[in-house]
Formats: C-alpha cells, sequence, structure tokens
DNA sequence: CTAGGGTTAG
C-alpha cells in the first residue's frame, strides 16, 4: 500500500504501464472486474486514461451493461476515444439503435468523429436497414475528408450492400483509391447474399485478375454464389484452389464446400468433403443434416441427427432442420418430442422456428397444434400466415383459410407466395370469382410481371373453363418459362383445342425451349382423346429419344393413351416395361381393363396389385367396381366394396355408391339398386339417380324410370347429361310436353346439349361425323350403304328399336333418324374407304346408343369386319355379331 | 472493415 502514497512521477509511470497491461492481458471477465474495481478504488473511475480500454474489453466478454456503465462515469466527454469505444462496443454487441443514439448525441455535442468512429457506425445503420441514417452517415464521412479511408470505405461497401443497393455498393468501391482484400470480399459476399450470383463470381473473377490472393473469407463468399449458378464447373474449381492453398482446414471454407455441393444434389462429394474434416462444428453438422433433407432423404437426416446430439449440442438451427423432416415424413409424434426439445433448450419465439412448426404440424394433420405456434407467436411474418393459410386448404377447410386471408390483408403481409396459394386453391375448387378477386389482389400489389403467379392464373382460368383469359394472360407475360409453356399446352388440350396445343408445342421448341416430362403429361390427353394412336406413338417415340420412359407419371400416362386408343395390348407391354409402379400405374390398368370389358383381369391386377404392396385408395376402388360393372360380375364388384370399408378403412364416397348402382342396374337388378339407394348413407346425388335411369331405359324398366326421372329433375343439376337422360324417358312415354318443358329448362338454365359426333381416321386422315351430317365427301356413297345394309339387317330379323329416337315426329322420319346417327356414318365411311376384312376403329364423345349397337352388331356380322368403338365410357369390339361388352354398356 | 447452416408456392 506504501507505493500508492507517493506521489512521484516515475511511480505513477509505472503504475499506468502495469493497469494498461493487466487490462490488455485480462482473458475473461472475472479479471475484468477486479482490475476495474482496483482503478475505481484508486479514485480513477472518472478518469478518461483507462476507460476507454475498459469498455473495448468489456465489450470483449459480452457485457456490454458494464461499458454503459464506465462510459456513464466519463461522461460528458469531448474525447472521442471514449465515443469510439462506446459506439464499437454497443456496435459489436449487436445494441445497434442505442450505438446510432450515442453517435447522434456525439454529434450534438459537438465531438468530431474521426476514422476510428464511422466504421462502427456504418455497421450499425446496416444491421437496421436503416438507409435514411446511412445516407446521412455516409455524407459526413465525405464532410470530414474521410471518404478516401480504406476501413472507412470497406465499411460503407458492406453497408449499402447490406442494404440491397448493389448499385451504391458499386460506386463507393470504384471510388476507393485503394482497396485491398477486405474490399473485394465485401463486394463479392455483397452479390452472394443478394442473390446475384453471376455478378459475384464476376467480381471473384476480377479480384483473381487483379492479382488478389483469396482468403477464407473470399472463398466463402463466393461458394453460395456457386451453388446458385447451374453448372457445378464453377464450384469445383473453387474447390480445387481451396486444395491448392491449403483452406480447406478452415471450417468455415469446408462447410461453404459442403453446402455448394448439396445445391448440386452431389451427396457423394458433399459426403466426402464432411468425412475429411478434421474440425467439425454445429454449422458442418447443420449443413450435413440440411442437405439430406432437401435430398428427401429425411430419415438419414434424423438419423445424423442422433449421431450429432453425441457429439455437439443442437441450436435452434439443426431443431428447425430436424423439424422440417418430421412434417415430410408425417412423423407427429418425433415432431413433438423435437419440439418439447426445443421448448426445454430455450428456443421460443423466433419466427422462422414458429414458421416450421406451423408447417410441421399441419403436414403431420394436427392443425390444431399449427394454430396454437399460430395463435402464440408475437411476430408473424408473411411466412407464418401463408404456412397456418396453407395448412387449412390442404385439409379442405376454406373458410377458415380466406377467414384468415381478409385479417392477413388488413396486416398487409400479403406476398406474392400468398397469391400463388390461393390461386391454386382457386384452381383446385374450380372456384372462377375467387380466382378473380386474387387476380385483382395480384395487380393491385403489382405482382403482375411474376412469372410463377402468371402460371398459375393461367392454370386457374384454365381449369374453370375461362381458356381465352389463360390466353390473355399468355399473350401479356413478357417471358415464358417451361412452366408457362406446359400450362397453356395442357389448358388447350383440356379445352379441346388440339390444334393450338400442337402449335404451341412447335413454337415453344422453336424458342429453344425442351419439352419436358409435364409437357409429356400435357398433351399426352390429347392423343387419348382422340385416340390419335398415330401421333401418340409419336411421342412415345420422343419421350425415348428424351429419356423420360422411366418416369412413372409418362408411363402411367402411356397405359392411358394407348387403352384409350384401342391398343389394349400395348397397354400392358408398357405396364410390363415398367420398373417402378406406384398406385396410379396399378390404377390405370385395372380402368384399362375395365374399359375394355375384361373384368377378371381387372380383378386379377387389383390381387397383385395388393400384393406387391402397393396400397389402394378411393380412386383404385372406382377403377375396380367399375370393371365389374362393366363385365357383369355382380358379385365381385359387391365383395370389392366391402373389402374397400373392412379392409382398407376407406368410406365409400358418393363415386362408389354410384358404381354400385350402377354395376347392380347394369346387370338388370333394378329393384335391388333401388334399395340400395334407399338404404345409403349419403343423400343420393344425380350421378345416382342417373346411373339407375340410364339402367333403366336400357332395359326397358319404364315405371321405375318415371319416377327416378323425376327425381332427377328435382336435384337442379347443371348437368345437361341427366335432363337428356330424363326427357328421354318421357320421350319413350310420348310425353312430349314433359320432353319440351325439360328442353325449356335446359335453354333457361343457359346449358347445352353436347352435340353427338363420331370420328375416324383413314389413312392420317381425321374424318368427323355429327348426327345427321348431309354435307360430307361420299354423302350419297354412304347413305346408299346404310340402306343396302338395312335391306340385309331386315332379312336377318332386325327391327329398329324406335324408343332411341327422341322426337316427336312420324315412326318412317324416326328410322330415318336413327340412320343418321353419327357412328353409323362414320361406319359406312370406314366400310367404303378401307378394303374388306380391315378392322375399323370409331370414336364417339357420347355413349353409343342401344340401336346402334345393335346394328352394329349385325353389320360385324354381316359385312365381316371387326369394328371397335370406344364411346364416352368405353370400348365395345364387335366382331361376328357379338360385342365384347357382353350387352354390359 | 469482410465469410458458412433453417420455413411457405406455379
Amino acid at each position: 500500500m506504501k507505493i500508492f502514497n507517493t506521489s512521484h512521477e516515475a511511480t505513477h509511470q509505472i503504475l499506468y504501464s502495469s493497469i494498461k497491461k493487466a487490462l490488455s492481458s485480462a482473458s475473461n471477465s472475472k479479471q475484468l472486474h477486479k482490475i476495474h474495481s482496483i482503478i475505481l478504488t484508486l479514485g480513477l473511475g472518472k478518469s478518461v486514461l483507462f476507460s476507454g480500454k475498459l469498455i473495448s474489453k468489456y465489450a470483449q466478454f459480452k457485457d456490454p451493461t458494464s461499458s454503459l456503465s464506465v462510459f456513464h462515469r466519463v461522461s460528458p466527454t469531448s474525447n472521442v476515444y471514449q465515443w469510439n469505444s462506446i459506439i464499437r462496443a454497443l456496435t459489436h454487441n449487436g445494441l445497434f439503435s442505442k450505438a446510432l443514439g450515442f453517435y447522434t448525441q456525439m454529434r450534438k455535442m459537438d465531438v468530431l468523429p474521426d476514422k476510428y468512429t464511422f466504421p462502427s457506425v456504418a455497421n450499425s445503420c446496416a444491421a437496421l436497414v436503416d438507409i435514411e441514417m446511412g445516407k446521412v452517415v455516409h455524407e459526413n464521412v465525405l464532410d470530414m475528408g474521410l471518404g478516401s479511408d480504406l476501413y472507412i470505405g470497406n465499411a460503407l461497401v458492406d453497408m449499402y450492400a447490406r442494404f440491397g443497393c448493389l448499385a451504391e455498393a458499386l460506386k463507393v468501391f470504384d471510388g476507393m483509391p485503394e482497396r485491398d482484400v477486405v474490399s473485394w470480399n465485401t463486394l463479392i459476399s455483397g452479390y452472394s447474399a443478394n442473390g446475384y450470383w453471376e455478378e459475384a463470381l464476376d467480381v471473384y473473377n476480377m479480384a483473381r485478375m487483379a492479382g488478389i490472393m483469396p482468403d477464407c473469407y473470399t472463398v466463402s463468399s463466393v461458394l453460395p454464389a456457386c451453388g446458385g449458378l447451374v453448372d457445378v464447373k464453377e464450384g469445383e474449381v473453387v474447390h480445387c484452389l481451396v486444395e491448392k492453398i491449403g483452406l480447406h482446414s478452415d471450417v468455415v471454407v469446408s462447410n461453404g464446400l459442403l453446402s455448394m455441393y448439396f445445391k448440386f444434389n452431389r451427396l457423394l462429394d458433399a459426403r466426402r468433403i464432411f468425412d475429411e474434416m478434421v474440425v467439425r462444428d454445429t454449422v458442418s453438422w447443420n449443413t450435413l443434416i440440411c442437405g439430406y433433407s432437401q435430398m428427401e432423404l429425411f430419415k438419414e437426416s434424423i438419423l445424423l441427427f442422433m449421431q450429432m446430439v453425441n457429439k455437439f449440442e443442437p441450436d435452434l438451427l439443426t431443431i428447425t432442420s430436424i423439424l422440417c423432416a418430421c412434417g415430410h415424413l408425417h412423423d407427429l409424434e418425433f415432431g413433438k418430442f423435437v419440439h418439447e426439445y426445443m421448448k426445454r433448450s430455450g428456443y421460443e419465439s423466433d419466427t422462422t422456428a414458429d414458421n416450421i412448426l406451423i408447417d410441421m404440424y399441419s403436414k403431420c394433420g394436427d392443425l390444431l397444434a399449427s394454430r396454437e405456434v399460430f395463435d402464440r407467436m408475437i411476430c408473424r411474418d408473411s411466412v407464418s400466415w401463408n404456412s397456418i393459410i396453407n395448412g387449412y386448404f390442404q385439409y379442405g377447410k376454406y373458410d377458415e383459410a380466406v377467414k384468415l386471408f381478409r385479417i392477413m390483408k388488413i396486416d398487409s403481409k400479403v406476398d406474392s407466395i400468398t397469391c400463388v396459394m390461393l390461386l391454386s386453391a382457386s384452381t383446385q375448387l374450380a372456384d372462377k370469382d375467387l380466382g378473380k378477386k386474387i387476380h385483382c389482389d395480384v395487380t393491385k400489389l403489382g405482382f403482375d410481371s411474376d412469372i410463377i403467379i402468371n402460371n398459375a392464373m393461367i392454370d386457374m382460368y384454365a381449369k374453370c373453363g375461362q381458356i381465352n383469359d389463360s390466353m390473355k394472360i399468355f399473350e401479356y407475360m413478357k417471358t415464358h418459362d417451361r412452366v408457362t409453356w406446359n400450362t397453356i399446352i395442357t389448358a388447350c388440350v383440356q379445352s379441346g383445342d388440339f390444334t393450338l396445343g400442337w402449335k404451341l408445342i412447335h413454337q415453344m421448341r422453336t424458342e429453344g425451349l425442351r419439352p419436358d416430362a409435364a409437357t409429356i403429361l400435357g398433351i399426352l390427353p390429347m392423343c387419348f382423346f382422340l385416340a390419335a394412336k398415330r401421333q401418340g406413338k409419336e411421342i412415345h417415340g420422343c419421350i425415348f429419344r428424351l429419356g423420360f420412359e422411366t418416369d412413372v407419371p409418362v408411363g402411367n400416362a402411356l397405359i392411358e393413351m394407348y387403352s384409350k386408343c384401342g391398343t389394349l395390348t400395348i397397354s400392358l407391354k408398357v405396364f410390363d416395361c415398367m420398373e417402378v409402379r406406384d398406385l396410379v400405374t396399378w390404377t390405370t390398368m385395372i380402368s384399362a381393363y375395365g374399359m375394355y370389358g375384361e373384368g377378371k383381369k381387372a380383378l386379377r391386377a387389383f390381387a397383385e396389385m395388393e400384393a406387391s404392396g402397393v396400397i389402394p385408395d378411393h380412386v383404385a376402388f372406382v377403377a375396380i367396381i367399375y370393371a365389374c360393372s362393366h363385365s357383369g360380375l355382380v358379385e365381385e364388384g359387391l365383395a370389392s366394396f366391402d373389402r374397400m370399408k373392412k379392409i382398407y378403412n376407406l368410406e365409400p364416397r358418393i363415386e362408389h355408391y354410384a358404381c354400385v348402382v350402377d354395376l347392380l342396374s347394369r346387370s338388370g337388378l333394378i329393384s335391388k339398386a333401388e334399395e340400395f339407394i334407399y338404404s345409403m348413407p349419403l343423400k343420393p346425388d344425380a350421378s345416382i339417380w342417373g346411373s339407375l335411369l340410364s339402367a333403366c331405359r336400357s332395359c326397358g324398366n319404364i315405371e321405375v324410370a318415371q319416377r327416378v326421372s323425376e327425381r332427377i329433375l328435382e336435384l337442379n343439376s347443371n348437368d345437361t347429361g341427366y335432363y337428356v337422360l330424363a326427357s328421354n324417358v318421357y320421350a319413350i312415354l310420348g310425353k312430349w310436353d314433359q320432353v319440351r318443358m325439360i328442353r325449356k329448362s335446359i335453354k333457361a338454365r343457359g346449358l347445352k346439349k353436347d352435340p353427338g359426333c363420331s370420328w375416324i381416321e383413314i389413312k392420317r386422315r381425321l374424318y368427323v361425323f355429327g348426327a345427321g351430317d348431309k354435307f360430307f365427301e361420299q354423302f350419297d356413297e354412304v347413305n346408299k350403304l346404310l340402306g343396302i345394309i338395312s335391306g340385309l339387317m331386315a332379312k336377318e330379323g332386325y327391327v329398329a328399336d324406335l324408343r332411341y329416337v327422341l322426337h316427336d315426329i312420324e315412326e318412317d322420319e324416326k328410322k330415318d333418324l336413327l340412320c343418321g346417327h353419327s357412328e353409323r356414318l362414320a361406319i359406312a365411311f370406314g366400310l367404303l374407304n378401307t378394303k374388306p376384312g380391315t378392322p375399323l376403329q370409331i370414336m364417339k364423345n357420347l355413349r353409343v346408343c342401344g340401336d346402334c349397337h345393335t346394328v352394329t352388331k349385325y353389320i360385324s356380322m354381316i359385312m365381316q369386319r371387326e369394328i371397335l368403338v370406344r364411346d364416352a365410357n368405353r370400348f365395345h369390339n364387335f366382331k361376328d355379331g357379338i360385342c365384347s361388352c357382353g350387352d354390359h354398356w
């Protein structure tokens, strides 16, 4: 203690320098506090001699409160060093607005900042994205004549980059008289962080040409940009450099490489990087786990998490990655467990983490838990709203979703993703009005140049039957990507404009875009709609050339195409060649068998599917019951219906009941079918009564038919088909007043009856015939031939079934009308234009009428021709007077 | 003064 009492100059000198030394070497908070208390004991608390160092040291140990208390002891002060210290201390501890507050305060007190003041101030502006303040600070720098300072320049480049103002950042960079590796790194990372991958790489290459030796920062900044490019090449070049100059021992660099390889789905390269890392940290593990998740290897990523837990404490990012994997696996139990773990680790109220929780719970089907997370969130961003709304949409809770959307609008949190989601919901619901409203929002919010939104709008209008609006958007768009083309082509095909669809495919190719699997899937339905086998085969060739033959959905579409084109054998070949078969593959094959009346084969396929471990769903059961129904396999069909409920626990939907009604009534069990309808737990709709009615008509059960017609009319359906059916019944009964009444009500509703037409392809040309058509080549010859056939049929015992004529006219005229049915015209035309014995293939958009069915049987016998007719429902193969449908049609 | 890992959609 003696030494402190001396007032000797030299002793003071020794004292100060030893305290200074002690301060510099303090390596933890405890030591620092000890030295601090000595300083206070000496009465030097108000002195500026040690306070700057103390402030900085406390900041270093993450104790900004102590930094502040030191500063307050010396304040007010005009010593710039004290101000610099406190501003830097606060900035480094994340107290940015406090730091800026001190900067403002020092300016007010007319303390002149120096070159050490600005880097931290610029940092704080950057962190707060306070562009206004940033500009003021930049001006202050220039006013002070510090514009050419290297460190300040670097800080300003960084600041503008973080504002997203890359042009401004570049301007500062270009104006710098002196640049070092940090300047280049900052610019590279600025471009990289804002997603300007090419620009980041350009600057990196410029740095290399300028003779800059890349360091860890350079590499870590450029690697994310490499990951964003289309080719892995650039990333590999950087990887080589890393090995060459020995940067791979840096954990951040290795993590960057790891992440880059995962962006290209290069699992093996990524895994090698990870395995060869000498030092790994939490980020390394997170990158690995996340990478596996990105490659949809969710189970593996959870296993990695288990391995990691033994070595490292998982952080919030680890937890959220795992939660994400749980969501994809629909593993609610593990998801809940991780959520608990997250709470226990004290990670709550992180917006991104909560967003992922919302998504995880809704993916797992626990909407209540989703909503609970959403409700307790303090700070919700757009993603939070989008995720919860998406959850409601996924589970069909449209009202709740739309309700939240309205609140979200008030909160002005609607972004482009919200719009895409709502458009997709409008599409699924075919809700034109909702779609139009969203279109308005899109325009108001200025998202109408967003390509994804435009694609979604094209799809929405098309699925709502507004193809013209789809075309308008398509033409209005400045750029079209592959999805745009696929969407518009699919839209054309679905709306029946095949010519335009075909034209657009060619246009797409001339614009240099290769068709992909989705293009194929869009165009193939055209082939099966037209039964255009030739075009279908052409596309099949394309599929091989483009290498999509192993794509499962493409294979499925091919099976459907060939079956609907009348070549079940090729369908089967495609099916046999497929290495992977999913539920859709099997269902398509079963439906195909159904269409050809191959009920037994359909049942066999269904059993095979079950044996191969594929679980049938609602659609598969529709297919199998339908197949039984079209083959008269009543027992088997009913058994399938039971199996669906008992074995698979699937609640039958209205379409299954309709199939069963069809199954019973097609086989003539009209009263059983009627009983079944009355025992249904669901309210019978038009499809149910319609099935029964058409069967009544075929078997001539007028009594039930009349009763059912009344039921159908009560339902006020918007499907013209049912009105036509009912009107047909009244026509048979000769109740022409009722017939007229129904016609009127169809008109009043603005509905249109699909005009019947048939078509046939001869020598690469399609010939289309409407009912009663008179204006086609060879009309006279066709008419003559039909007359001759008529005579021959009469000899064989044929009598026209005039119940299929639905107009109030004379008997003779009725016969004429029947002869004018489009399928007969097509058949006669085919007979005239092909060599004897050639099989004919006719397509019809509606169901074949009973009389035509009979007539075609006769023709197949008299003319010795095999005639394949595809109507709206199925195939009929006529041969020697017999139809493959066994009259179950 | 500069660097790496997590969420929603067509």
